[in-house]
DNA sequence: GTCTATAAGTAGATAGAC
DNA sequence: GTCTATCTACTTATAGAC
């Protein structure tokens, strides 16, 4: 994945780093120049701006998420198949970027358009098929009666808000677990997948 | 619960309404004045500094997360009902703070340790003895099987997480249910715990 | 208590030398 | 391409009149 390391490269490692760990608002360009070992002013003849560098950084976001959504949506497979593969994936991106999460949420509510725009295409073309395959499961009752839009919120909420939540979770998991919290977190797999199954077998 | 249309409320409520949508970092002194009808100088005479203003309005928002929960750690019930009560509760919440869930997120990140603190007292003593009921029910076969700490992120997850989602779920539940977003929402209650307790009964 | 005016500091962006 | 120095605008905070 590593191209070069080239100062553009510097740049924008450096810029997601703190970006995703601060937001746009939070985020200060002398951070980024500091964690890339440059200047200011060399993010300036980079990037135009501020905004800009954040755009790319963004951008860069929801194609990672987008992506691992692909070929889920496209291969043949009931629909607890589908939802167990998209735990799998999502948890495995987000064990190694914990502050996805709530880079994105924020970002989607400071500007909602920008966000669901670039979504548009990847991810919301897909949702009305797998809504459609669930309502068919519902009715040859393979699976338990359940809306399709709560039922998808039920698992992104599963997957996602303990990585929301990482601090929270350092607390609550405290004494039994915080030498394994990586590991904690990997179960989440597993245990979810379990969750899910449970809820919906008839 | 409104006190009084005196000088500190009017700015104690407009704090709150910027503070919670902006975060931290991306609220403006001037918008609050603004909001409250008065000027900047007022916001200081009041209250020393943003961060004071700042301390305030997020005390006053934990104070309200952590108030929901007392009686329904001190009520005797089976973890099912408490789960459920749980989510009703939060729901409500919720259902008239769309900013909460994000903006907690956020300051939890940004500065863990002041979090965790408040919570502390109201919250986190109560978990302890939640944990011993759920070991205690799986144990007996009441519930199935699942690890405490687990269960406790399953719920949250699935209150909290369409809240924090929220412009993402306008998108979702596009033509169906956008006039009737709320009720959508408040439909959570009951399919949330459905869900929970299906995957719990065994 | 409330205002206007302004100080003091910060952050994004640019000019220009090398 | 990369740097130092600087400009400009914004933001928090304060001084001081009323």
């Amino acid at each position: 994945m590593v191209k070069d390391s080239n100062t553009e490269n510097r740049i924008v490692e450096a810029a997601r780093r703190v970006f995703l760990e601060k937001g746009m608002a939070g985020a200060r360009m002398q951070e980024i120049a500091d964690e890339a070992g440059i200047n200011k002013a060399l993010l300036h003849y980079y990037f135009r701006s501020k905004e800009k560098l954040f755009e790319h950084i963004f951008q860069e976001i929801v194609m990672r998420i987008s992506s691992g959504l692909k070929d889920i949506f496209v291969r043949d497979m009931t629909v607890l198949e589908r939802l167990n593969s998209i735990v799998d994936v999502y948890v495995d991106i987000l064990l190694e970027n914990r502050y996805m999460p709530l880079f994105v949420l924020n970002e989607m509510n400071q500007n909602p358009e920008r966000f669901v725009c670039l979504l548009q295409e990847h991810v919301i073309i897909h949702m009305k098929s797998l809504f459609e395959q669930i309502q068919e499961e519902v009715h040859l009752g393979k699976i338990k009666q359940v809306h399709p839009a709560h039922l998808l919120l039920h698992v992104l909420g599963l997957i996602i808000f303990p990585f929301a939540a990482y601090p929270l979770i350092t607390k609550i998991a405290q004494e039994e677990f915080k030498p394994f919290l990586m590991n904690f977190l990997n179960d989440r797999k597993k245990t979810v997948k379990q969750f899910i199954t449970d809820a919906l077998t008839p």
